[in-house]
DNA sequence: GGGTCATTGTGAAATCCGTAACAGATGGCC
DNA sequence: GGCCATCTGTTACGGATTTCACAATGACCC
């Protein structure tokens, strides 16, 4: 249906509801496209554009209704319920996000932890106790899952990544330094601080005077 | 100078590198543009296009020097040198960051870390000890520092990064769920599981049977 | 050493995306 | 109630990015 909406679209939406979250909380009640722009760094012509996509949430004269606005985002998103999400992977990382707070309050519930570890498999951990991998696919199949974290090391990664598309799992959040290789029709997003410093230092050297 | 080389092309650069490291590591010598697409899901052309923007690196008939290319992708990055960053923030995530193993083996080295918390100034933590924030602006003064990390709660996060700023910092990668206000020169990199995950709900949905 | 095959580097074409600009609508004011 | 100032939704444009396609080149083989 309505799939020639670019992603670089979807992936501001988020951006914008996080703004209107902000502004709701400020108590603002009403924003305009150039407001919202100057918040965010975007300019008010693309902030339109991208929500004519999806329909007329405006008033000419006036903006837009934080509320309001952030109510059809969060619609649009599928944020109006709750995710069930896996994590495979209990190392260090792993188990930062486990304990991490930020999802769940979004409306992200990380159902099950597993890891390959059979040492570590009963601990709880997050609220969770740990699984052994061993027991993924068949969770996976009696269990509603919607989004799988893989925060295994690089070499475990595509294979861990492997079994949850098998399993039937659409969207992924890959914390582990690697390209995984999905299917057409699952989705990818991959966390990795390292790739991010690195293409920081490109545009640092460049400033920097050359000699050094 | 080489100034008009797209973004997009940069981000993908350490990508290209990560996976070039990791064929030097199975022993491979040589790659083509067609081997290497198929490992990162890209196509041939575009790595060709991208490589071209910085020079020939290729050989007709053969492919890359997987070694050769690596090295020069490491210079054009800057990757060939270690680079000196403070982390602000020892929160759960802050702490993470610190423990986290992955940086300093690709040359980035957190050489202070900062917190408003002065229960927490002194302790120790990932081989430094915590300081006070007041003291941030002297320290970075005083040493060369490259790079900061922002891990502070959203509410802190843009007088984090107005301080780091007008200390001279060139380059801010940011983990607090807000989007940063930067004077232009200075380059920022967003690291947000949540924004992640909030975008890809939004394809899941659109597979899934409208009706739920 | 010449022929063959594979693969690069690169202009040109196609596609995608962002910006500009404006018509049309809304609210406020007197 | 009419006028003015404001701001949206949208179309058209232009720029940026990706893909295409092929000439040029180097390696390998006999």
């Amino acid at each position: 249906m309505t799939l020639e909406i670019p992603e670089v679209v979807i992936n501001r939406l988020p951006v914008y509801a996080r703004a209107l979250a902000d502004l709701a909380d400020a108590g603002e009640s009403v924003v305009s496209s150039q407001a919202l722009g100057d918040l965010l760094d975007v300019t008010p012509a693309q902030i339109r554009k991208d929500l004519s996509y999806f329909g007329r949430f405006g008033k000419q004269g006036r903006g837009y209704n934080v509320q309001g606005l952030l109510a059809r985002l969060r619609e649009i998103l599928g944020l109006d319920r709750r995710w069930r999400v896996v994590l495979v992977g209990v190392g260090r990382l792993g188990q930062a996000i486990a304990e991490y707070g930020g999802f769940s309050p979004q409306g992200f519930e990380i159902v099950a932890v597993f890891d390959s570890d059979r040492e570590s498999v009963g601990k709880p951990i997050g609220g969770a106790k740990i699984r052994h991998s061993d027991d993924l696919d068949a969770f996976l199949r009696t269990n509603g899952v919607d989004i799988g974290i893989v925060a295994v090391p690089a070499l475990a990664a595509q294979q861990v990544v492997d079994r949850l598309v098998k399993a039937g799992i659409q969207a992924i959040l890959n914390y582990a330094p690697m390209t995984p290789h999905v299917p057409h029709g699952v989705t990818v997003r991959n966390i990795d601080p390292v790739l991010a410093m690195q293409s920081m230092t490109f545009y640092i050297k460049q400033r920097e005077p050359a000699g050094k």
